[in-house]
DNA sequence: TGCTTCACG
DNA sequence: GACGTACGTGAAGCAG
């Protein structure tokens, strides 16, 4: 037995994965018309699988044909099973097929159902000291879990350990068959007790430990167990049904079997015999999983050298000249980009050299440092050579720091931090996770090199630590570049070179020219909102009773519901408290003035931190002006985030809130002009659904709530009152998002069922809409992903509740989509700028408003030729519109 | 660090 | 029969 390091085991209840995919993949078919959703949702699980739970031994266990031991003891067993579907039964061969080319054991016996080989292996490999891992979701198998064994829900991600299992069921492992006894299980026809369910079975488990104890008791005379319930239990045990429910629902951990736990090898994966079944079933993106992993030698490492002699700097930007590539890597102290000073700069000249070379590192070993600007002269002919490309990860980073020293990278830039998320979509973009994926190769993390403690930043770091770190960054940015950007093809492609990338020097434009605030009014305002807070501070512990604090929503919770016995509204997300969030308050306020106190207490809190006084610390000294930082790689469906601070969730509800978006204002002399795409994701809905009532609408120019109104309530435009217009409004908001009738009642304050029938009616008046939600939703499930009409592609979420993954679904390729229009846009307005030579900056983006300012004297031109540069930026089947206004300060823009 | 809450589109 | 309940973010403040 290995002690130490003990072997891991782990084993795939492959039968029951190909069973779930087969059901949550849809109709997925090739060409020809052969079955292949089943296959695809297994075979992406094992291979997904195989990388997130590593493994010395493992094997996929299947199911095999015949009659097992379980249907001796009850031929019931499983006889309410409606006949396998032939869709289903047709991929049960290659699904094997495909298992064993991936070079995975493969155990099916026949007669021997997959849970009794699982819990067969389990049990020898438990018998040699192995930790193991069973993956599968069904609750069956929950029995095998203890110190050792843990069991991994794949399709969800969720890992069980006893304390989960007890989480889930409210028993211990060990009592799952009893308690699957007593519950019965539909599925597999066995009968339990009738009237009783998981509540009550978990209830007498933990009373009373086990099915034996718990019918001893209730035979007891004076049994505390009464009630419908228990006359139930009573039968059942005396009938005999219990006895055989608990052999039925027991594993069996003794059934012969061909492969012992401990040779379950996993063999090298036969990536001919795998390349040909993807081809077969028209696997494309899993056709070559296999071939970095196994059949690729572990990359040559570079060789690592620190300069310190300017002479050698020259030679190696000689060098990258000469080879027409280099990777480029700055280090600094950490700052934000836009006062971050360089500590020192990495170069990958070739593929077999990456050197470091230090500038600013002020330790004892920091003698010997090219002189800073001497050596950025030396680089400046390679940042501005139009010949070579300059690869960086996260290049507008670095283009920052260069900036601050006064220097232009200039020509071709590549970035494998964008290839990389147009390449491989939702999957991390840190060089470290890409190295470690795409080249197997450990990096140093940056936290051994800068602990924040001892090393402050890097350039507290010694010279050959941040020097092995450093080199590595680039040498690894160099080595993705290759493979990544000749992975992008078609639309990722074109996206890379057409948008995500072009992007990069105008968001860096943007960063820097940054935006002025009126630091002094947000002071004062700040002021006033503390004032009022202290007030309603006062009020609410008057309320109270007692001091607390207003921002702690714990304390909150126990104040309004257990000392003054207000109604819960409802749980938090995580089910664990009693929500206080504003939708509660707003309930309560009427009657607790507790409640409408902390209410407006938080509003103003809310206002006073992340704004009014957060906003004033973030200008910079040199520009007097506040920068963000705009991500391009952070959301999904292609949007940008912004943040430090984060400009794309500034307050524009309220009045109070507008104040802060007053103190956004152009300097003297200039004006802010805001522009934003009207309804851009419903055209975009309009667009990729094709529906011709919603298209007419959108070319008639219509008020588009009122006709939807109009259409939903049989009405005309005119007979519209209000409140059909807000919740037509509603509608068309919520569809965007992939409503559900609950949704939109919470939402337009009415029943479920009036909430329902809307959409019903929606939908019989909008029906390529209806089409449109049903066949993304499939298209997610079967191919794993959706795309936005430029054929980006956003992951759909697997696992987890499948009605979310289906609403994300929905609302990807309308998010998506306008995310690329009004990226095209930038990149036209862009050049329209520096084409006019204008003095107009970009400064702002809010995913569908463009902010810029403008010298009084070009804010007409601009004003009339932002309209064309937007909305020229895609071609839909529908007229994009975008609504432009000038003012002093961002709010008047509005 | 995770949870809760809340600002935006 | 319970559960959760519109998509996508970034950030603050608390509590452990």
């Amino acid at each position: 037995m290995r002690h130490n390091n003990p072997m891991r085991l782990l084993l795939i209840d492959a039968t029951g994965y190909l069973f779930r995919a087969f059901h949550a993949v849809g109709d997925l078919r090739t060409k020809n018309g052969k079955p292949s959703g089943a296959l695809f949702g297994l075979v992406s699980m094992l291979q997904k699988l195989h990388q997130s739970q590593p493994a010395d031994r493992c094997a996929c266990v299947m199911d095999a044909p015949g009659k097992t031991f379980r249907h001796d003891i009850s031929p019931q067993y499983k006889a309410n099973r409606p006949p396998l579907n032939p869709d289903l039964r047709e991929q049960i061969e290659p699904a094997k097929q495909f298992i064993k080319a991936a070079g995975w054991p493969l155990v099916c016996h026949r007669g021997v159902e997959a849970d009794d080989a699982i819990a067969t292996l389990a049990q020898q490999g438990k018998q040699l000291g192995m930790k193991i891992t069973i993956a599968s979701g069904d609750k069956d198998l929950m029995q095998l879990v203890d110190d050792n064994t843990r069991l991994y829900d794949g399709l969800r991600q969720k890992l069980y350990d006893q304390h989960a299992v007890f989480e889930k069921f409210g028993v211990a492992p060990e009592q799952m068959a009893d308690f699957l006894a007593l519950t019965g299980d539909s599925s597999d026809n066995i009968r339990g007790v009738d009237k009783v369910g998981p509540k009550t079975a978990a209830k007498w488990l933990q009373e009373f430990h086990n099915i034996d104890n718990l019918v001893k008791h209730a035979r007891l005379p004076k049994t505390t167990l009464a009630g419908a319930a228990a006359n139930q239990l009573r039968n059942a045990a005396d009938s005999g049904i219990l006895t055989t429910a608990r052999k039925l629902t027991a594993l069996n951990y003794e059934v012969n079997l061909e492969t012992a736990a401990e040779q379950c090898k996993r063999a090298a994966p036969n990536t001919a015999e795998w390349r040909k079944l993807c081809e077969l079933y028209e696997f494309r993106n899993l056709a070559s999983v296999w071939d970095n992993a196994a059949s690729k030698p572990p990359p040559k490492r570079a060789k690592f050298e620190t300069v310190q002699e300017l002479s050698r700097l020259k030679q190696l930007v000689e060098t990258a000249r000469r080879k027409k590539t280099a990777a480029v890597d700055v280090e600094t102290d950490g700052a934000p980009p836009m006062k971050a000073k360089l500590v020192g700069f990495s170069l990958a000249a070739d593929e077999k050299n990456a050197a470091y070379v230090p500038l600013a590192h002020c330790g004892i070993d920091s003698a010997k440092q090219i002189p800073e600007k001497k050596a950025l002269a030396a680089l400046k002919p390679l940042l501005q050579d139009k010949t070579t490309v300059k690869i960086f990860h996260n290049g507008k980073y670095d283009m920052h720091i260069f900036a601050n020293y006064g220097l232009r990278v200039c020509g071709a830039a590549e970035d494998t931090k964008i290839a990389a998320a147009l390449a491989e979509p939702g999957k991390p973009t840190t060089l470290e996770s890409l190295a470690k994926r795409r080249l197997q190769i450990d990096t140093i993390p940056f936290r051994k090199v800068v602990d924040g403690k001892t090393v402050k930043n890097f350039a507290y770091a010694d010279i050959k630590t941040a020097a092995r770190y450093a080199a590595e960054d680039a040498e690894i940015t160099r080595k993705l570049f290759h493979p990544i950007i000749g992975e992008l093809s078609g639309a990722a492609k074109k996206l890379y070179e057409t948008i995500d990338r072009p992007l990069i020097p105008v968001l860096l434009k943007m960063e820097r020219a940054g935006v002025q605030i009126d630091g002094e009014a947000l002071g004062k305002f700040a002021a006033e909102l503390r004032r009022r807070m202290k007030k309603l501070e006062t009020e609410a512990h008057n309320a109270a009773g007692k001091k607390f604090n207003l921002s702690s929503p714990r304390q909150l919770e126990t104040l309004l519901f257990d000392e003054i016995g207000a109604p819960t509204v409802h749980k938090t997300a995580t089910g664990n408290a009693r929500s206080t969030d504003e939708r509660t308050l707003e309930k309560l306020a009427p009657d607790y003035p507790l409640a409408r106190a902390v209410w407006q207490y938080r509003t103003l809190a809310k206002l006073a931190s992340a704004y009014a006084e957060k906003l004033p610390r973030m200008l910079n000294p040199n520009t007097g002006r506040v920068h963000t930082d705009f991500n391009q790689t952070s959301v999904n469906t292609g949007r940008l985030a912004s943040s430090d601070p984060n400009l794309q969730n500034i307050p524009v509800r309220t009045e109070d809130g507008r104040k802060i978006r007053r103190a956004f204002v152009a300097p003297p002399g200039a004006v802010l002009i805001s522009a934003d795409y009207s309804q851009i994701e419903l055209r975009l809905m309009a667009h990729i659904s094709g529906d011709e009532t919603l298209l007419a609408a959108f070319a008639a120019g219509a008020d588009i709530h009122r006709r939807t109104a109009a259409e939903i309530f049989g009405k005309t435009e005119d007979e519209i009152d209000g409140g059909e217009r807000r919740a037509a409004k509603a509608i068309n908001f919520g569809l965007i998002y992939g409503m559900s009738a609950f949704g939109l009642a919470r939402a337009i304050n009415t029943t479920q069922a009036r909430a329902a029938e809307y959409i019903n009616r929606y939908f019989s008046r909008y029906p390529r809409v209806a089409e449109f939600m049903e066949n993304i939703r499939k298209e997610a499930a079967a191919r794993g992903y959706v795309e936005t009409p430029a054929g980006r592609r956003i992951p759909a979420p697997h696992g987890g509740n499948p009605r979310a993954a289906g609403r994300a679904a929905i609302n990807a390729p309308m998010q998506g989509g306008a995310a690329d229009i009004i990226k095209a846009a930038m990149l036209r307005i862009d050049s329209f700028l520096e084409k006019k030579h204008m003095q107009t900056k970009m400064i702002l983006q809010v995913h569908d408003e463009l902010v810029l300012e403008s010298p009084a004297a070009e804010a007409d031109d601009v004003e009339n030729a932002l309209p064309e540069l937007m909305c020229g930026a895609a071609k839909l089947k529908t007229p994009l519109e975008v609504s432009v206004n000038r003012a002093q300060n961002w709010e008047g823009a509005h």
